[in-house]
RNA sequence: GGGCGUGUAGCUCAAUUGGCAGAGCAGUGGCCUUUUAAGCCAUAGGUUAGGGGUUCGAUUCCCUUCACGCUCACCA
């Protein structure tokens, strides 16, 4: 049973007590709201304008709000409280004539910062002018056991708010996310934000024609990237089980049976290291699309991206991390061997192999394990020298095919594939491909990928029977695409850590 | 996993070279019938993240455990 461990909380116990001995209830079933705090304003502005010579011969409007205390000022025989609900903040202005001298006993005696209450009475205007509500009823809707920070705000003359206290301690605001939420209107912001990512991008795709599909998160092969899976384990059936690292092997199933366009919103598992724009579940998004190649997905890629930038920030030109981004289109493009050539002088087209590779690395100072696949390297190089710098949005075009299993190759160059990613805000935002639909070709890559990564690697992907069955039946032409949808909102919501844009971020556990 | 840093009251932060652990807000009691960072008077609140050590004496120095942050490694 919850003990009080601190004296604010031993003050509010006392009151939930000393409510129970007057047979209050501190958390009442009934509610009978009339109006939000925000609807009660409107109204009132409406038959009391700010600038009405005279406040007193507005009609009488009565209302009934609800909300949490967020500020609370007794002062004698009147009390002042600003409740907050979900559309905004209002004041209550009670006199003890007005709702008596049990009430107001009441309030004085058991009502603190962060109680739930309701309260009716009539729309007024203060001395100061500021819109309140003249209570003549007070009720507890539910009684705050615990104090949350305290956050006294002031406007300045220039309408900047100036904020005193604040709960900022990273830690408690990602463990205890709903008094962050509760106590910083920033934070909801963020989320609110992330809905309408989610939301703009459903508009988006939908309105080209796309379906939206739901695929098994449980697999019994993982695919379609490479990382490290979570295994788990059926009981019944007795079958393990992997979450999935990726949608790609099941979305492209799809096609082969005659989807023209699909795309999933939804979550991936990659047991692998935790960083600022690392979390071991994330939200991804993936779409294939019949009958296009990348230069489709590009098209797509650029107006996708404006368009939800447009719908959650109003703008296609966006600050991140005091950069000024512009992302409605065209963006830029180069291939990833220009972009790796410009930065470090290296061609790795003159570097076939990983010793040679590993040696003109070396040569330039650009560290990497020697133990490292050919493939591999020419990602460090990418990621090192090149990707810190893409700020604006760009296309990275052409990848070695060693480190692309699923892509097709580029007609008549033996080394690449037509794979782009793409880089905003100095981040790798989304991958996409020309989609390989050659089931020999498919089965050689997948044969050479576990050769490639042995069996000391767990990134190894997996041989997919099934999905090569599929697509001997025969798998249209299309372009694929993923992005990630965290990374896209720490973008919007210029956040420069994921766990800033996820409710609750993965955490160590307390002992 | 490695390196660096942080951890003091419910919240935000102080504490000189190792010398009585403090403040503001929140709380409690009192005054105040138009306040809004309300104000005034009084008052309570601490295993200084946990454990161990050095010392007459440790928030401070050393060791260790834990969590978080930054960074490197890792991360289609």
């Amino acid at each position: 049973m919850w003990e009080p461990t601190n004296t604010p909380e031993q003050d509010r116990f006392r009151k939930l007590q000393e409510l129970r001995a007057q047979g209050i209830d501190a958390y009442p079933t009934q509610v009978e709201r009339t109006h939000t705090t925000a609807a009660a304003r409107q109204a009132y502005e409406v038959i009391s304008p700010a600038d009405a010579e005279s406040h007193d011969d507005a009609p009488p409007l009565n209302v009934t709000v609800c909300g949490r205390i967020v500020r609370q000022n007794l002062k004698g025989k009147v009390y002042f409280a600003h409740i907050e609900d979900g559309a905004g903040r209002l004041q209550l202005f009670v006199r003890i004539d007005n709702v008596g001298e049990d009430t107001y006993e009441l309030i004085k005696q058991q009502i603190d910062l962060g109680d739930f209450v309701q309260a009716s009475g009539s729309m007024m205007r203060t001395r100061t002018g500021e819109i309140s509500v003249l209570v003549d009823e007070f009720v507890l809707l539910s009684k705050a056991l615990s104090p949350l920070p305290v956050i006294k705000e002031r406007e300045l003359e220039d309408g900047t708010i100036e904020r005193y206290g604040e709960f900022s301690d990273v830690e408690e605001r990602y463990r205890q996310r709903y008094a962050d939420l509760a106590v910083n209107p920033d934070t909801r912001e963020v989320f609110r934000k992330r809905a309408r990512t989610l939301s703009a991008m459903r508009q988006f795709l939908d309105g080209e024609g796309f379906l939206e599909v739901e695929t098994p998160i449980l697999q019994p092969i993982y695919g379609g990237a490479a990382a490290r899976p979570f295994v788990t384990h059926h009981n019944q059936l007795h079958q393990d089980l992997f979450l999935r690292i990726s949608f790609e092997l099941y979305l492209k199933r799809l096609l082969v049976g005659m989807y023209d366009a699909v795309y999933e919103i939804g979550r991936d598992f990659r047991n692998e290291g935790v960083s600022f724009k690392h979390n071991p579940e994330f939200t991804q998004m993936e779409f294939y699309k019949a009958y296009i190649d990348y230069h489709g997905v590009m098209d797509l890629t650029e107006r996708m991206i404006a368009f939800i930038a447009e719908q959650v920030t109003g703008s296609t030109r966006i600050t991140f991390a005091g950069h000024e981004i512009e992302l409605a289109p065209p963006w830029k493009r180069i291939t990833l061997r220009a972009a790796i050539r410009e930065k470090t002088g290296i061609d790795y087209v003159d570097h076939r192999d990983a010793p040679s590779l590993h040696a003109a690395m070396q040569a330039a100072g650009i560290n990497a394990s020697p133990k490292d696949t050919w493939g591999k390297l020419v990602d460090t190089l990418l990621g090192d020298a090149v990707e810190p710098d893409l700020i604006q949005p760009t296309f990275m075009l052409d990848y070695p095919r060693d480190i692309s299993p699923l892509a097709k190759m580029i007609p008549g160059d033996e080394m690449h594939v037509e794979r782009f990613e793409f880089f905003i805000g100095g981040m790798e935002m989304g991958n996409a491909f020309t989609e390989l639909n050659d089931p020999t070709d498919q089965e050689q890559r997948f044969l050479e990928m576990g050769r490639l990564y042995a069996d000391e690697d767990e990134e190894a992907m997996p041989m997919d029977e099934d999905y090569l069955r599929a697509m001997r039946y025969g798998m249209p032409p299309c372009g694929g695409f993923g992005i990630g949808v965290d990374r896209l909102v720490m973008l919007l919501a210029d956040k420069s850590t994921i766990r800033e844009v996820l409710l609750f971020p993965h955490l160590r556990e307390r002992q």
